[in-house]
DNA sequence: GTGGTCTAGACCACC
DNA sequence: GTGGTCTAGACCACG
């Protein structure tokens, strides 16, 4: 799997570095039990600083898609509970997409018909 | 319309009144040509900085949901064309939800049941 | 209330800060809305990188003891809820102090009045 | 006796295994005088390195709770004196113990049946 | 070799 | 002024 960064982007490297992580582990490009690249390695094949891949790293350790082991180094976790503090997060973050795309004169049909787009395609299926 | 702000969120104040505008206006408890208040009152009543309001306001204006007139002060835009740039930016968005809620084994069903009730919700509608 | 760092100690600088912070807090000499020092000045005062502070209050804030205000800084929390991790994180704890006393030939009494007065003690009673 | 070592705890693989000799002999399961199984075979059980096991064998050593002899290995030692030192560090973790204790709102009642019930579990002692 | 800590300086966004 | 990010280099503990 590649992770790219684009250093002009509004997300910091950190965010675009967990997101990228979070995309794989939901296209099964990354499967539990797998390592990840070392932060130092990682951190020299990007061109950015190790400490900012450490931050990543933990943050995704922190919301428990990634565990570090004291062996294998960072290896990606088990599928998570989905468990209420994410739901409703995940609510607050659908919500605000929705209001957006009511602004933008976007019908229950068309939201519903890209949100099913991009379930399948974060699933890594075919579209 | 109540907007709140909580001093203690990871967003930034600046952002959870932009966020909060755009749901009013997707509720329709903001009605296009309907005027903001001004910068200085707002603020008052939050009690926060006025600088703050101001630039929630620019960036409310640069997405095109609000007209800062000079005269009327900023007035609620008409809805948005839902153009390409719009859509792309929303796809990715919800591409990172839906990856999250793989992550946590929420099959498809119910997160479009969730993206389905935060709609029917954003749109102000009884559930 | 004075927060004092030991570089010769086996903790690292961030968790002595945390700790006498929790100490503090138990005590009293932080109470509740308290904003404690910024991080700049803390680290000032005690001579000690900024960022390190940092860490130090991000971990207190992550375990709920202070929350990070945007316009107070960081300020003392109310009281945490006893909830079922703290519970088991504190048993095991314990746990190990219980053995360490065991294989010390202290008895189940003597082991318990310690208990007492370091529970006392943390309350800031006087003993 | 049987030791279990967690590769993603946030201790060390070395200290896991000091906690768990130290829990042993509280509980007897190893008692003065037995012999620890060597370092090598010990690292070889478990599939870590010995060196880690050499070391928590060390600390151990340096602590009391054993005894390292060229010819017989690493033996149990008998209990230990109470002294001072022994006790004041046992103070300061207790003492940290119960301030996370009156943070997370927990009475001295409670706080003093969980010691109680922590010290009749290290002592192997039915609950 | 690994990750983690501490230090340090530059820069930015927010208030 | 505040906290936060990114960079960077030195050092340590662990395996």
């Amino acid at each position: 799997m590649i992770l790219e960064i684009n250093t002009r982007s509004s997300l910091t490297i950190c965010e675009q570095l967990r997101n990228q992580i979070v995309l794989g582990i939901a296209a099964k490009k990354l499967i539990p039990g797998e390592p990840l690249p070392s932060v130092r390695s990682l951190a020299a094949d990007l061109g950015i600083n190790y400490h900012t891949v450490g931050k990543a790293y933990s943050s995704l350790c922190d919301q428990g898609y990634i565990i570090m082991d004291r062996r294998k180094g960072a290896v990606v976790a088990d599928a998570l509970p989905s468990g209420g503090e994410f739901v409703s997060n995940l609510s607050k973050t659908l919500l605000l997409s929705a209001a957006e795309a009511v602004c933008h004169d976007m019908d229950e049909e068309d939201f519903l018909e890209l949100c099913t787009r991009q379930y399948k395609k974060a699933k890594g299926e075919r579209l």
